[in-house]
DNA sequence: AACTATTTATAAGA
DNA sequence: TTCTTATAAATAGTT
């Protein structure tokens, strides 16, 4: 749908992408306003940015109406058991449960990228000495497809002209 | 898009409403999957036919997570519409940051770990690669220092029994 | 934000 | 339902 055909990957310049992102999002949306109204369905969209902004649509915009009944109907065997997932007074609670878990995240990722290693044993630095060798193959070989691809693309483009 | 326009209203013909409800359907689920993939965004899509058949979509398949997103962004604007007895501007703002910051690390985490990694082009696979190498190396050189301790205090034991 | 050349989606027909 | 095809819509690249 334009001037060129696109593939189905991520779109690397940021630019581009958001531009696309934008155009794309209000054609999903509208699609499904269309089908919505078309076809007497009921249709909720969630759409989250890379950046994390919030887009939505919902017929007649009911969503917590929508979503419930996904939630009943795609799990009514765990929806019962499910408490409320937003105690209303503890906010203060959530926000610090974020705050530690950023801060464990913070500590693995850096013991990812080889800093303070200090405060790990021996076993710990064995177990992440493998964890990174098994990453490191699995970066090579997604490297070497991308290398593989790119070849082959650039052999049809000459091979076109 | 089609032979005829369109107006924007409930098809009557049932057999071409349910005709229509399909062809849409799939094509609003594969619009969804590719601005998921292009732009690198979070999606939901939830679709009640009239008779109540469920059909959906989401990102890496993990609608409940998404859902949950939305919950606590919904409920957070909600709290913050009722003028909650919270500092009001900013915590919203502050509760989103850590929210996409947490997120923002996971996917880091995730790429360390030499996992997620079709989102990444040749280049940051490529810095990937070097980072990781580094990191290996100031893990072992870590290892060997703790080894070659335990080797010496091995030794001292050992001389002075 | 507008403009188009093209690609896609799809309404109608078979 | 599925396929085909004419046409409407969406949109990628450009200005």
């Amino acid at each position: 749908m334009g001037r060129g055909r696109v593939q189905l990957k991520r779109i690397e310049n940021e630019i581009n992408r958001q531009v696309t992102f934008s155009k794309r999002r209000s054609g999903l949306l509208k699609k499904a306003h269309e089908i919505s109204v078309l076809c007497d369905a009921e249709v909720a969209v969630v759409v989250f940015s890379t950046k994390g902004k919030l887009y939505e649509y919902s017929t007649d915009s009911s969503m917590e109406k929508i979503l419930e009944r996904y939630r009943q109907y795609s799990n009514a065997e765990k929806a019962l058991a499910q408490g409320d997932p937003w105690p209303q007074g503890s906010w203060l609670h959530e926000f610090g449960e974020l705050k530690s878990k950023v801060e464990a995240l913070q500590k693995c990722q850096r013991h990812l990228m080889g800093e303070q290693l200090d405060s790990l044993a021996l076993k710990e630095l064995q177990q992440l000495e493998q964890r990174l060798e098994s990453a490191l193959r699995h970066i090579r070989s997604r490297k070497n497809q991308l290398l593989f691809d790119s070849i082959a693309e650039l052999r049809r483009k000459i091979e076109s002209s």
